[in-house]
DNA sequence: TGCCGCAATGTTAGCGGTAACGTTTTCGGA
DNA sequence: TCCGAAAACGTTACCGCTAACATTGCGGCA
């Protein structure tokens, strides 16, 4: 008689119908092949019949694998990140592995805090959307000997793999082609600097200093980008630097956004201004005229991280690693 | 001795250095006031020192709580969905829960598995975002006895809480206020037609029938919504009726699409055509000219179905009931 | 002084699985 | 016919935590 027993159907149940022990039905469900046909359709039958649904805690804390991978994203509303996620969830799942996910709201703090409560529920490994953390994070997380996936941007110290794409490199690519174009008196326009960010303003000037261009057209405000921000701060550059040819756009968001703006100002794209984002959103090749931008491989990353990981988790030595994904220029009519 | 220790440490590791049992410490997370001063500092400076992480797998286990929600959206990628997250995720980390998300791909039979994936998680309660299920589904739901809210639309038989707005109505008060605007050939555009769009275009139906008008203009396909989708449908009206005079889109996405393909058209909006939406998403409000659109509150959803599901698990009684959160009409340049 | 009540802490027995190892059965070949 | 190894299944002892109940110690009061 347990003393208070859930209501769940457990293996004992299966076990007791069957007429076999407990260890059975659980062999049975992890290594079919090692237990006989015969009791194996019983038990599948009880199995069926009872509704079993196996108590995932229970095998977790028994077996030390929880079968799970924790995704930090900084937001969910940022489409950026659903290719990332659709990837690493695409490769985990095969693998049988679930992906439980967590927004970090660009903040490191929230990111630390997390990785705590993901610890809590025993995750096997982590998938992260940045290379910058807390110290404690960091500790946590190698403290751990997790695997660990820190994606998007590519650094020189990774914490266990990393996979991403240059981001200063593409910013200074972007610049380039704005400056093959033949535009000269090019802006920057960039929301919520966080590091990566920052790269792509750092390869934006780059570029604009190779060429002996002047960088001083640079509008930035730590406020989160959104469409509507991308024309405010269109707004204010065009009233400092009424002689700007092209902008820059640090994301997709504020290049659209940029775009609506000379739309209601009736400014012609790309004659009177050229405008150029950065991922490659669906909108970018949507709108009219559309729109130049960065492609940045963000399903190719997210199935390498999981691919990475998979590996790690079926014993793949750890063994710090850096994979540069690439990334595409797509020319289009707004430049 | 530990058989197999996973170099973790527990509960035991800090009872050990702090010279008490391992409840004490236990207790000490969970009701601290019940454990006295004294032992609380030192418990604190342990779990400090050692970096203790409780095992949440364990502790559920136990007590038959694991105080996580699962909360199940179609689509991570749709922005809509991430209004609703926010709302929930903020009410349940208020109550102390933390929600786990899955994403169903607009599939029942992908919430199927996701249901039975969560119920193995032993997750506390789940927030669905359809009214619609496999009867697995619900069998299973049902059986665990645990909390569930179905969001987004409102059910007359909803499987325990039901938080939404009423598709239906929506989508008639959308026809309506073309009607009232002036415009008599009004079309309607669909994607994915789910159930929730299905009722906003019976509520279309609903508007136009009732003032005499042809229901007629009505594309729809059963490919996923996009930007892009949004101009082929409104490319293929155009040439099928050439006569129409407002589009009513079952979104925002395929709504934006349909104005940049007027734009692509040299087509004057609302000057030719007038466009109006459906979800209220940020880019509404910022393209040029703004789109007229149905504001759900997606937000406050979140929040209440939070609300709900914490009054239930701290104990409140099942009692299925049906939450009306109402919509609001923006009127916008584009009509 | 003796007894009661309460606050603070401890003991015990699981929660539902799984690893490791032990036992029984089966069966082919010497 | 008998042996031994592999196949099939069982026993035991946990994983780390918590509910329920037991115990201890101390102050207050009759």
């Amino acid at each position: 008689m347990p003393r208070r027993s859930s209501g769940r159907v457990t293996l004992q149940d299966i076990a007791e119908r069957v007429g076999v022990s407990k260890v059975t039905v659980s062999r049975c469900l992890r290594e079919p092949q090692r237990v006989s046909e015969t009791v194996r359709l019983r038990i599948e039958e009880a199995i069926e019949v009872l509704d079993y649904i196996p108590n995932r805690q229970a095998g977790a804390l028994s077996s030390g694998r929880s079968l799970s991978v924790a995704l930090l994203v900084p937001s969910i509303s940022n489409s950026v990140f659903s290719e990332v996620q659709r990837g690493v969830d695409e490769g985990l799942r095969e693998a049988g592995y679930q992906v439980l996910m967590g927004h970090t709201g660009y903040s490191i703090l929230e990111e630390e805090r997390l990785i705590d409560t993901f610890l809590a529920y025993g995750v096997d490994g982590f998938v992260l959307s940045s290379t910058r953390h807390t110290d404690y994070a960091q500790r946590l997380l190698n403290r751990a000997r997790l695997p660990v996936v820190e994606t998007m941007e590519l650094t020189d110290n990774p914490l266990d793999i990393n996979v991403g794409l240059d981001q200063r490199v593409a910013g200074r690519a972007i610049g380039e082609t704005l400056i093959a174009a033949g535009y000269r008196r090019i802006g920057f326009c960039g929301a919520r600097l966080d590091y990566r960010v920052q790269q792509r303003l750092a390869g934006w000037e780059d570029a604009l200093k190779a060429a002996g261009l002047s960088t001083q057209r640079c509008q930035t405000t730590p406020r989160p980008s959104s469409y509507r921000l991308g024309g405010e701060l269109l707004s204010a550059m065009l009233e400092r630097w009424p002689d700007m040819d092209a902008v820059f756009c640090c994301n997709d968001d504020l290049a659209a956004g940029a775009l609506f703006e000379c739309q209601r100002r009736r400014l012609d794209v790309p004659g009177q201004l050229a405008l150029a984002g950065f991922n490659g959103l669906d909108i970018t090749d949507a709108t009219w005229p559309t729109l130049t931008t960065v492609i940045t491989p963000r399903r190719a990353i997210g199935e390498q991280a999981a691919r990475l990981i998979v590996e790690r988790l079926q014993g793949a030595p750890r063994n710090p690693s850096r994979h540069d994904m690439g990334f595409e220029i797509a020319l289009r009519q707004s430049t």
